[in-house]
Order: C-alpha cells, then structure tokens, then sequence
DNA sequence: GTAACCTTGACACGATCGTGGTAAGGTTCC
DNA sequence: GGAACCTTACCACGATCGTGTCAAGGTTAC
C-alpha cells in the first residue's frame, strides 16, 4: 500500500489527526479516499503536508491566512478587486493641494520598498543556507 | 483646514474611532499627523475608507485578511513562498517518484526566492523613477 | 484660558480560531 | 466475525480578533 490512513500520516507528518481534517477542510490538504471513505495520504499529500509546516513557522503564518491566499487564487475577482484597493494605497486623488502629503507618500514608499528588498535579500541567503 | 479629524471621519466614512485606529494599525489605511499628533484624514483616505467597507461587505472579507493581502504584497519572499506552496496543489507529477519531486520542489524554490530578491531590488527603483 | 476635541493605554466581552476529546457508527483485514 | 482502525458530529477551552468604553493627559481653536 503506497497511501496511508490518517493516523499514519500524522505519525510522519507531526500533525494530529484532527489538525489534519482541520487542513483538508479549508480545502489546503485534500486526501483521496477509499471506497469505504477513508482519507488516504499518498507522497505528495505528505510531502505538502511537512512543507505546509515549515511555511507556517517561517513566517508566522495562521492556516486560515494560507487558505484566504488560497481562496484568492482560486477567485479571480476576489483577487483582482483585493488587489485594486491595496494599489490605490498612495491614495492620489488628482486635485490635492498639498505638497507635503505627497512627498511624505513618497517617502513612505521608498521606505517600505527598501524595507521589502532588504528583508528579501537577508531570508534569501538565510533559506539556501538551511536548503 | 482641508483635513478632517478622526472623529468627523469616523462620521462619514461610518467607521467608528476606534476602527479607524485598528485599521490604522494593521496598515490599511494611515492618514498624516497634526503637529500635536492627531490624525488628518484626507480626500483619499476618507474614500479609501469607504471602498475598504465594501471591499469587505461584498466578498465577506475581515479585516485581517485585508491586512494578510498587503502583508503578502509588500513582502515578496512571504508572497512566492506562499504561492510556491499553493501551485503544487492540483497537478502534481504522478509517476515521479518521490525524492525527484522533492528536490524538483527545492530547485523551483531557490529559483523563486532569488527572483524575489532581484525584482524587490528593480521594482524600487522603478517606483522612485515613475513617481 | 477654557471647552471640546484628540492621544495612547487598559479592561471587557462576544465571536471565531486552533486544538483536543468523546460518542455512535461504518470499514479493513486477518 | 472481531479487533483495530476509520468516519462524522458534537462539546470544550484557551488564544486571538473585532469592537466598545473608560481614564489620564496633551492639542486646537475660539
């Protein structure tokens, strides 16, 4: 047998049983099943389960902000219009007066842009170190 | 004074003050400060207020996946890692056995992060240049 | 200079999340 | 056919989220 049952998944995997079915019902993990409904586990089950791990502690992250991510990329429209708003952050309206707030703006996205690059360089050499 | 305060935001966007601070807190929106500190709510913050509540309404959306979202775009290691994990999802190579497919995954990993790093770095001088 | 507004910080509280447990019943396999 | 496993469906419980309110003190504007 070349798939296992929940159980022995969680055994390799670190994950408990219920976690697992938690995972698979917020679409992140979804096992095949037998005839009789057993969730079955094959390598590459397993394999995104361990990964799902790792991501999660790199990160910080929450499983439901891995399956909102998912949920956008499987909804074009949720994606798009997500990320539309998220665009207009340097909210310009054509006719505003004020000088200052636009170079603060500016300012602000140098910031975070350079923040962003930084950040990416140091985890980069961090990950092809552990890899 | 062509700024409104938190509080006569709070009246038109229909945000109470305390959201408006939450939201201010996770990024979402972050308007300028008065010399003495309190919020100036510009045009543009007011009707990024406005499409944020229903940018919530109409997708059934919390405010912290929002703030998840722009997490995920400003930070581009956080963004491929998680869209690298989420591509192997639905076609993964059947018949390949299972130590290719895992150093495969490591490959594509590698390749990623150091994209990430590379167009972090362009995108900001891009950034500074069409501003 | 004072009334009205703003600031941050703390406590509170229902709702949801992440996780475990248990119960009642079906499946696998020797 | 029976032991060991699996299924779904609940109840529970601490942690976090979304939101309100209050307190102590600083700012604005008339």
């Amino acid at each position: 047998m070349d798939a296992l049952t929940i159980n022995e998944a969680a055994e390799t995997t670190g994950w408990s049983p219920r976690m697992l079915r938690y995972i698979e019902r917020m679409g992140l993990v979804e096992p095949e099943r037998s005839t009789g409904g057993y969730r079955l586990y094959g390598p590459g089950e397993l394999q995104r389960l361990r990964t799902l791990r790792e991501l999660l502690d790199e990160h910080g992250l929450a499983l439901g902000e891995v399956g909102f991510a998912r949920r956008m990329q499987h909804d074009d429209v949720l994606r798009t219009t997500v990320e539309e708003w998220l665009e207009a952050e340097p909210s310009r309206p054509a006719h505003v007066p004020a000088d200052d707030w636009l170079s603060w703006e500016q300012d602000k996205h140098e910031r975070l842009v350079a923040e962003a690059a930084r950040r990416a360089d140091t985890t980069a050499s961090n990950l092809t170190e552990t890899l």
